[in-house]
DNA sequence: GAATGTGAAAATATTCACAGCG
DNA sequence: CGCTGTGAATATTTTCACATTC
């Protein structure tokens, strides 16, 4: 066995969902090739930095030289390759869990499919809500969520329930064979060993936000020059 | 002057808003101390990270010494001099522009005035949604953002509209003087200089938990025991 | 000339480990 | 003792710089 197989960084994993963003729109557009450099400049990475990502998902099948020396990177190859570890190459079924504010404006955002994760089964722990059609599906009741997850496959859940709520609903997910969760409550919920969570939390997103406006208005202050 | 005077490092600055998600339920449960290894388990985070963590927050206030040897920290200081680091001791005037689903699931959830961002201006470009009352705010049209911003004294800007406007919005709200922006829709903005931009975007953040459920499902072939 | 791919160097971030306090 | 605060040691990530390819 070789010293040990090095796992992709997490910060370049960070950025693959960027380059992505990036490419898609190059590729509608008919553009065929894409350099390192260009691409930085548009997300203000250094383009050695783009390389060095690059190399992590090219590296993998050896035969895909996406990359030429004086022309830059083949756009549909390179996506390909990203798309492939990011793991949006196949579909993800995932289990929408309440259909409040939040679940529905996910429901309303049509991109998910496309992008590799359909809505597939949608609950709710509203009695009321139970058999109403949202979206193309009905609702299910909290009980099914088991067999629903495991007849449909789903392998992530999206947690988009109270507070209150959210811990019982992650081990039911857990119990039911989730394999990863999306969490929107804002706390940290505990899952059994192997689930990934994700979270999205608004209040803390926007703490950071005022940590850099701090930090902005500090260097304007002081005449640093931030980029 | 001395050397430079380092800025707070981000991966500190992201783990002080889960520091402070830790010690808020602790207070209200009238716990007096904590002790960077309870602090950090609760997290999956080493005692020495959280003890430095907290250098960075505690060295500025000299006087304050919320951490004791043999003792732990105090809950109370440490919270507020966390809070006085990360901004939210005092209250950012926020702007939501867009009052489709997201926008209305963010107006629902109240604890964001208690967090510190209560959002003081509600805009939305539909004029048939100008003059309604939504959550003891009256949604003004886009004419009025220039106003309103200026008035209230808005330091950030909640974008959730549509992919298709959310540039221009954003340029508004530069142009109307904010100094930072929350970004709902999934794509890149462009900001004036000085202005920070914190994205929240859902397709990203599956994209992770993807990569993180396909690494997870890898090493458990592999038999490498990931935490 | 333009751009990749990559070792080597530099910068950052994390962990170790221990002196010193309460 | 238990726990903080912190230099020193590691580990990780980013940047540099350049040989190499098209």
């Amino acid at each position: 066995m070789p010293p040990t197989v090095r796992r992709i960084p997490r910060p370049t994993a960070q950025r693959l969902s960027l380059y992505l963003r990036e490419i898609q729109p190059l590729i509608a557009l008919g553009q065929q090739t894409l350099s390192s450099r260009a691409l930085g400049e548009k997300l203000g990475i250094s383009s050695a930095q783009v390389r060095k990502d690059l190399a992590w998902v090219l590296q993998s099948k050896q035969t895909n030289e996406a990359g030429r020396s004086g022309v830059g990177y083949n756009c549909v190859k390179m996506h390909d390759s990203i798309r492939r570890v990011v793991g949006t190459n196949r579909r993800w079924s995932t289990a929408l869990v309440g259909v409040g504010n939040i679940g529905r404006a996910l429901l309303g955002y049509g991109g998910f499919v496309q992008d590799g994760f359909p809505i597939t089964v949608i609950l709710d722990a509203d009695p009321r809500m139970a058999g109403k059609r949202i979206g193309g599906l009905v609702v299910q009741p909290m009980s099914a969520l088991r067999k629903a997850i495991r007849t449909h496959r789903v392998t992530i859940g999206i947690l988009a329930v109270p507070r209150s709520s959210a811990q019982a609903v992650a081990t039911q997910l857990c119990d039911a064979g989730i394999q990863g969760i999306l969490n929107f409550a804002p706390m940290r919920i505990t899952v059994s060993k192997g689930v990934s969570v994700t979270n999205i939390d608004v209040s803390i997103a926007l703490e950071q936000l005022s940590m850099d406006v701090s930090i902005s208005n500090r260097s304007r202050l002081t005449g640093e020059g931030a980029v």
